[in-house]
DNA sequence: TTGTAGGCGTTATCAT
DNA sequence: ATGATAACGCCTACAA
């Protein structure tokens, strides 16, 4: 015990924490030398007994193999630190049940963590309810549209796919523009569609055609093979998340068509991988750190649940065209 | 409070967690309906406080932007999961200066964590030392070779490199193997430069070129310049990480070279990445789940430290030229 | 400015 | 088989 060390008792946790009573600068010093000769810390779960706080957020995110995730996750850890806070990870299993994912939030729960980051994909109605009943704060991250009575934060997905489509059309004078995208069962539901049908209703062009698939490598390079066997294949693609990019990008490449000569592919996104596949892929990028700070400080200050909702940035690299391939072809 | 509930006390404890002492199924069940009908949950941070254990784990890790490492620690995730411990995540952050990883340390004791898996680029003496001196329990994983006095997991990187290697010569033919390699400061100390340097030895063939390069996309990328900026390129490259390996594509697709016919590449670390870059990677594949749970399990029994090593698997892609390329070129 | 003491929710020991 | 009770380490009135 640091107060053998010294001469005081609970002086010392006014001068750990700049208490709530002053202390003389001479005692302080001899404090504080004590503290790093004993090499003392506060027991935290102690502390957190006693004031009902734990300085740490509980992530609830599935999904951290596609790497837009894990920048999302490092960038909401990032944030979290900054504000003191630690971040316990919601024990993200590859297999995902209802059951599961009830015992991630009681076992959060019962950590006593001061608030939940909730992935969108991760929030259903269910769990939602659950930490309303455990009235637990929250703040669902990565979503595309409000959630009535939830602090929400997400990107503007449709001006970000609309931007994207606007490229290929208007620089690159595409007029047939596929679409590859994730199937969550409702059609016409995803911004990133709604995107990507704006863009061409509004340069007059009739609907491109569209392969719903896994939001996945593998369902980007499904989705592709679709679109490729069609007797009229389109002239370019957008590939609704960086995950299908790839593979759409793969698939091209079996097949024998050069991107961006045959077919251009713009994407949504925009991690480092994307940067660095062939051709580099122009893409939509979510703005993700502004994302998960506004998510941190959300849930971390009082108020009224709102949405928040970030701009997307285009960022053009050589799968659109706008670079020049290298004299292979 | 769950003990006005039903009529008993200390009870409750023996009923949640099958106590030391025996009680009788009538007031068990009682207790155990009070229990779900208020909604008790254990408080986490006064067991802690009673026990001294937090069912918690110190990930000690930079460098989550890189998937090889994401996949470790979702892997590490599922093994500490497994067997009932939490993980929290020892702040990662991108800037990581000795003073910010010797307080992320503190951090993770004073949360009082049952044990810390570190690392091993994050594992310096000076880290380790400190973990000893709060007598914490540890074990380093990704480590190349044994560290006195510590527990240590880690993939037989050598025979993983020779591996990789030797299908280039053996099977494709190749007898000048470059090589694209991080830079420690101690050349050669590296096990995957010991393999390459064997497979290529033993075949009677001479040490191929090499080139010292970050272990990142860019790094790959600017290794494989330096490679095709000689007089004398090498036919094959063995990048030693996949990273590496995705910035060496890079390069040579930037140069109009064609993969796998005019230079054949390799590489090292097997996350799916590098399953659908183009051409896709033939590399020697970490077993990254078999060394999370030693690491897991390392850390959870007592006994000896001592170094656990683990055989890479070959798995062969287009890059090396195994798959018959479409008709393009 | 500093010391004393009570209590946060658990578990474990000691009685009963 | 179960009820009381002390103690884990910290914070914070309250008293000095």
């Amino acid at each position: 015990m640091a107060r053998y060390a010294g001469v005081s008792s609970a002086v010392v946790s006014y001068v750990v924490n700049g208490g709530p009573r002053p202390v003389s600068e001479e005692t302080s010093a001899r404090v504080r030398s004590a503290i790093d000769l004993l090499g003392y810390r506060p027991n935290v779960s102690a502390r957190a007994l006693r004031i009902g706080s734990t300085s740490t957020l509980g992530l609830v995110l599935g999904g951290l193999e596609n790497p837009y995730f894990t920048e999302l996750a490092l960038s909401i850890q990032a944030a979290a630190n900054e504000a003191g806070y630690a971040v316990v990870m919601g024990n993200v299993d590859r297999n995902r049940s209802a059951a599961s994912s009830r015992h991630i939030l009681d076992d959060l729960i019962g950590r006593q963590v001061d608030g939940f980051l909730v992935a969108s994909e991760n929030a259903t109605a269910d769990t939602l309810e659950h930490l309303q009943r455990n009235n637990a704060r929250s703040v669902v991250f990565d979503a595309p549209s409000p959630i009535p009575g939830h602090s929400t934060v997400g990107p503007d997905a449709a001006q970000g796919a609309r931007s994207a489509v606007e490229h290929l059309v208007s620089v690159h004078g595409h007029r047939d523009v596929g679409l590859v995208i994730g199937d969550d069962g409702r059609a016409g539901a995803d911004a990133r569609e709604r995107g990507w049908q704006d863009a061409l209703r509004s340069a007059r062009l009739l609907d491109g055609p569209l392969a719903r698939a896994d939001f996945t490598r593998a369902g980007g390079y499904e989705g592709a093979r679709r679109l490729l066997e069609a007797a009229n294949p389109p002239s370019a693609v957008f590939a609704s998340s960086e995950l299908q990019g790839i593979g759409v990008l793969y698939a091209l490449h079996e097949a024998g068509v050069r991107v961006p000569e045959d077919v251009a592919v713009v994407t949504f996104d925009g991690t480092a991988e994307c940067e660095y596949s062939w051709p580099s892929l122009t893409v939509a990028r979510q703005p993700v750190d502004s994302m998960a700070a506004a998510a941190v400080r959300q849930l971390l200050t009082p108020g009224a649940s709102h949405h928040e909702t970030f701009p997307m940035e285009l960022v053009v690299r050589r799968s659109c065209g706008c670079v020049p391939q290298p004299t292979t072809g």
